[in-house]
DNA sequence: GCGATCTCTGAGAGCGTTCCCAGACTTGTG
DNA sequence: CACAAGTCTGGGAACGCTCTCAGAGATCGC
């Protein structure tokens, strides 16, 4: 079933039911009533494929998702937030969503190569962009379409970002420890090759430094976005002490509590603790942390990667979003 | 960039362009490698279009997710897990993955008219489908290759499903709780218009039966899969002193945990608690639950999808994965 | 009242592949 | 050595759309 049969039933032309498909111009209202009539009885939906081949764009959004799985599920619901934000932005405009999600263990290069080998998509967004990222190398050389959900490394201008100003919103969490009386403040990281990780770790440096307080390398450890990691940092951060610790992110968080708990610490009267992206678990564990709606970022940016594809924006665009401190009690006790 | 670019810059014709593309026999090694060579060195990709449209097969899986935003994320990774193993399967194979997501709110009617409109996919995946369920009514009338990741409706015999024997499992569960002495066993179900739910469900009553305990109606709520049923369920559940609760899935359990804790009882002393699926979670919260890896589900479905699309298997099929109990803490103590 | 403009419709070309067929050349067989 | 079978290559048609162009008819302005 094509154009040519529903044409034909209906007695017009092909490029006559291409019109009422496409919703143009200049169809009279009875021969488009006819045609809409002839479509609905044969349930027909035109073929994507042959559309493409002639419009050049497909109408599908890839959206690439480098980390392995336990980063993927878990704890961590930062990507599912991600992908609910760039779906709901996606079917606004009647696109379609590809999810690429890296194997376990996989190489970046090998999952560069797969996701750039199929062409599907009429652009990419891509997360957790690293240093020397294949990936981005290669969209960045051959000049596709794509929009990064991060500031992206070396805060590389030419190409379209949504993030949050992490830099700040480090500060402000670090301003709030310090407000609540805290001097050894501690920091666990991120993995350090991507760029949210530097930038809160700047953020927090920064807000030090504006106390005039000291910035003790024994009291940063570089991590992952992992909640082991943050168990594992914070027995590490343990001999020296701290009265707070900054995490660099929730999942982070719920590890460093994790091993106060066993430490028989208490939060926050011995240790105060603010996390970071308000995932749905920090509610529930009264965490005071950075709230940035993750899939607000993931609507914004497949809103922008749509408009950057029809032409409506100019390449390269930045965007910024704002981001607020949640107290909760982590820092403040009840 | 197409065939024919690659062809006049080789020397040799479309015809042969394709058939090193296609990996066919017939070509001899010389152009073979002057043809891959050019292909290497303009970095050609066949636009996957135009083969689409001859070949009627565009290599994309559709997955088609029904449930609302809260569901998708937070504490249930039970789609993530879905996912990762459906994306394992089709990497694998070369295909590629469209996820269609429900918007919050949004009627499975629109759902479905959205799901079905696109026609990108070769086939679909389906979760969380209920009696009556639009799209899947759909699919079947229309004869569209698609394969559910749990039992159909009613046991429809004739569409492909990939699940695991629901009933045994809760068997299993109740039978180890009757089996450490319990007797008030009650029972929280999913939503019930869900077949894994009703499955639980007969399982339960099985046990019971079985071991000529009654079936308490008392001792029966009927919640959704969801945390907050977990809660209200066993507020609801508490006046009737049940001594163990089997609930439909590990995020229910959880949902348990938090009321019990509120009202001051002790897991697994006054109550012994059960769950469902062996989410991440279960692990942490140390619960005793049926493991079947959502994972595995995902990627079995996956590849006897592709399976059905290449015709190296005929519709419809249908695997029961099998199940394994996990004893932990909420049952027998430390 | 008549050219200009707007509305409506259809035909043809083209998008970039795959598939089928024909033909040339090579190898095998009796 | 003739003929069959196998190997390799190229050309044409087809997949199902959109887009451009041309032309017919209706409407408008002066």
């Amino acid at each position: 079933m094509n154009l040519e049969d529903i044409a034909e039933k209906a007695g017009v032309s092909r490029s006559t039911v291409s019109r009422v498909i496409n919703n143009e111009r200049y169809v009279s209202e009875k021969v488009r009533q006819r045609v809409l009539q002839v479509i609905a009885e044969e349930n027909f939906r035109p073929n994507p494929a042959a559309r493409t081949l002639v419009t050049r764009r497909s109408g599908i959004i890839g959206t690439a998702i480098p980390q392995t799985t336990n980063v993927f599920f878990g704890d961590n619901s930062y990507y599912p937030m991600l992908l609910q934000g760039v779906a709901e932005a996606v079917n606004q405009r009647d696109y379609a969503l590809l999810l690429y999600l890296a194997e376990e263990q996989e190489e970046r290069e090998n999952f560069a190569e797969r996701v750039v080998r199929q062409r599907h998509a009429d652009g990419l967004i891509l997360s957790s962009v690293i240093e020397g990222d294949p990936l981005f190398t290669y969209l960045l050389k051959h000049d596709r379409r794509f929009v990064i959900v991060e500031t992206p490394p070396h805060h590389e201008e030419r190409v379209s970002y949504v993030t949050v100003d992490n830099v700040a919103a480090a500060e402000m969490a670090v301003n709030h420890l310090i407000a609540i009386g805290r001097r050894r403040i501690a920091k666990i990281t991120g993995q350090i090759n991507i760029m949210d990780a530097v930038e809160r770790l700047e953020g927090y440096q920064n807000a030090l430094r504006a106390h005039g307080l000291p910035v003790d390398p024994n009291l940063i450890v570089y991590g992952r976005f992992h909640r082991d990691a943050g168990y594992e940092g914070m027995k590490q951060l343990l001999p020296h002490q701290p009265d707070a610790v900054f995490a660099g992110g929730d999942t982070i968080a719920l590890g460093v509590l994790d091993a106060l708990t066993e430490a028989g610490l208490c939060v926050p009267e011995d240790v105060a603790l603010v996390g970071f992206d308000d995932l749905d678990v920090a509610e529930r564990a009264q965490l005071t942390t950075i709230n940035h709606s993750v899939q607000y970022v993931g609507s914004r940016a497949a809103t922008l990667l749509m408009d950057l594809i029809e032409g409506r924006l100019e390449h390269p665009q930045h965007i910024v979003l704002p981001t607020r401190l949640v107290i909760r009690r982590s820092t403040v006790g009840s």
